[in-house]
DNA sequence: AAATGTATCGGGAACGATTGCGGCACCGTT
DNA sequence: AACGGTGCCGCAATCGTTCCCGATACATTT
């Protein structure tokens, strides 16, 4: 029921437009026009501004105050059930959406999480993201999703619009080119937990949620021996990354243990452009000596090194044994199949929300310096010698 | 420069941990505690709330007003060039970044927009989204991602949302659920621009952009037809969205032109997810009369297809020819290749972020209904009858 | 000398929602 | 009749910014 502004009447009242964004009404028996923020007609000069329907805007047509109408609203107590659901009714009648903004701005919080990823085009993050979101929205918190493109000054950026964002929380996989976690400064100083996944960095204090990514390159490394490849090569992720370190390191003490070669010749290191990746896979087949398996740090790589050994008449699988790491969609479609290791992306992105939650909802609880979460190896043709 | 607010002496400020989330500092002088927007010690109780920093807290170290501190971060007129110095210092010194709900809500206006996809495992949105976040960077908007995951409950909540955070515009992409538009009304209402992209539907004054579906498809089609194929058939998309009709319809007037069948029989549809397509792939090769070609509406359907017919033994390419649509990654990993077509992914985003600024900047310019873009047929391999 | 101009700054009212505190009416108890 | 208790509601302050309107000081013009 809207209620004319000059007649009180509340019969034969249309909407009429809108004025500056706002809805506009109009009353057929004063015939005045009015928007339901503009003062009493006394006052009124024009019909001027417009703007979304308020909590002063139902107060108004109910003839009660905004501090009732936010109550009943909020649901919270010290409200008749009678006028709770009159401003109800009222909220849906004038599509009252509350303002974000100005609830935020009071309650100092704004329920809100941000998520930062390095890119959208894997399926890891496209997916991860899905999962986060709907454990997030469980509890009450909405995601501002942000990409970086894997530039470091794009992070920067973002961090800082999330922070203006007055986010309650940060989960950030960092960009390729990411050295220095200064920008995560701010967030410290005010208390805003972070929490790092998948690309990660050590700093004192910072917790990171991460596969076990040494494991998963040993358990894959271990696969491509006990399948009898011997020579071994690997393409490794920037340097700077943890997890091309720990891939890495999976990879070298699979070697060690059964006593292959860890030949420096075998091993090069990309910086996930693809660009990148096919030139990698070059060079690693243009050696005289090249290995007869590769270990790659991610899928793309893999899939890359695929493409370029089909090329080159090259049989996949019984020429060359070839591992990739986190089960990119194309995987499974390329022939040959490619042999990977599965990441637990929703215990992943899960224990993130979770552990976030806990530490918004309660500043005295402790994240855990490192949740690691194993992988699965999914074995396809690639690593097939026979 | 940080200013002690009792004893006034600069030197010997120290940071020292944060109450409530407001750095906290402590004078070695006086040895007093203070965050920067506790009152003067005269009336001060005890050390209590915590913060990020605020044009205030500026204010009051520079002991100037908080206009001026306002006037100088913004870059507006009537600003001395010293003030202006010393209050950008002070911000880098208190790592201050502006409360984007405070500017935002005194503005009533937010300079971001909201983005709406149904998923985000396809390259397509992806790409869409990191060259749309792009330009509307260029333009000093921000972009808010969101996606429905092809649920129309989750549209309408999320459009709530947005509204709630009071987007200056909205670009979407409807769900493979979505049949009704109403959840738009409060963005009409309220003269928020909306453009709908790629997954559209009529609606009287709402704009579209999109890609020549029906060109696009007539072209797929005619190049099969032109390469020996002539039992054309076609996996579908929602018959909700106007995109799968717009597909269809160049398929069948391919058909026409070249006085072929469109035989009902080989037309089958799917709701865009991935049992649909591996059943309808089925349907299709179960028939006692299967067709010889296959039109996709997308490339994921064109996949399962591939799929399916490679583990039947049929020869994708000489024995079925598949086209697909829209240039999945996995098309030209897949083998055999896929043919697609590509859509002008950049032309679309750019046009769906200008058409939306301009609006934006100015109500009185009309976006025109709708905007068609061409696409470009990447020839591949599963259309090669010999 | 008075009037006007210019450059720079401060005061204070918004923006929309939340919330502690106090007020009012009405109840039952003594 | 006086009192305390309770249910319900309004007042007003608050969050951090922007921006309009003056105020001030000084320089320039009449």
């Amino acid at each position: 029921m809207i209620r004319c502004i000059k007649c009180d009447k509340v019969s034969g009242i249309a909407r009429a437009g809108q004025v500056r964004g706002k809805q506009r009404y109009h009353c057929k028996h004063c015939s005045y026009y009015f928007t339901l923020q503009s003062p009493r007609p006394a006052e009124t000069l024009a019909n001027t501004a417009p703007h979304h329907a308020t909590i002063l805007d139902i107060a108004r047509q109910l003839k009660i105050s905004k501090s009732t109408v936010s109550r009943a609203l909020r649901n919270s107590k010290d409200i008749n059930l009678e006028t709770r659901n009159a401003v109800l009714n009222m909220a849906q009648e004038l599509n009252y959406v509350p303002n974000h903004f100005a609830a935020s701005l009071v309650r100092r919080k704004s329920y809100s999480i941000g998520i930062v990823v390095p890119e959208l085009i894997t399926d890891f993050f496209s997916q991860f993201i899905i999962i986060a979101q709907k454990a997030a929205s469980l509890a009450g918190y909405e995601m501002i999703i942000c990409h970086t493109n894997e530039n470091y000054s794009n992070e920067t950026d973002i961090l800082k619009r999330l922070f203006s964002y007055q986010v309650d929380g940060i989960l950030l996989s960092l960009s390729s080119e990411t050295k220095s976690l200064d920008h995560l400064q701010p967030f410290e100083d005010a208390g805003v937990p972070v929490i790092l996944f998948n690309r990660s960095k050590n700093r004192p204090g910072l917790p990171k949620v991460l596969a076990d990514d040494y494991e998963g390159a040993f358990v894959g490394v271990e696969h491509l021996i006990n399948n009898g490849y011997t020579k071994i090569g690997h393409i490794g992720g920037p340097e700077n990354l943890q997890i091309s370190k720990n891939r890495f390191r999976g990879y070298r003490d699979a070697l060690v243990k059964h006593g292959l070669e860890v030949n420096p010749d075998w091993i090069v290191y990309y910086d996930l452009s693809q660009p990148s990746a096919q030139k990698c896979a070059r060079i690693l087949l243009d050696k005289p000596s090249p290995p007869d398996a590769v270990f790659a740090v991610n899928d793309p790589a893999a899939i890359q090194l695929i493409i370029e050994a089909k090329k080159r008449g090259i049989q996949v699988g019984p020429e060359l044994g070839i591992v990739g790491f986190s089960n990119d969609s194309r995987s499974e479609v390329i022939e040959p199949s490619l042999t990977t290791l599965q990441q637990p992306i929703d215990q992943m992105a899960e224990s993130c929300i979770h552990l976030l939650l806990n530490k918004i909802n309660d500043p005295k609880f402790k994240i855990p310096a490192t949740t690691v979460l194993r992988t699965t190896l999914i074995e396809r043709c690639s690593s097939k010698k026979k």
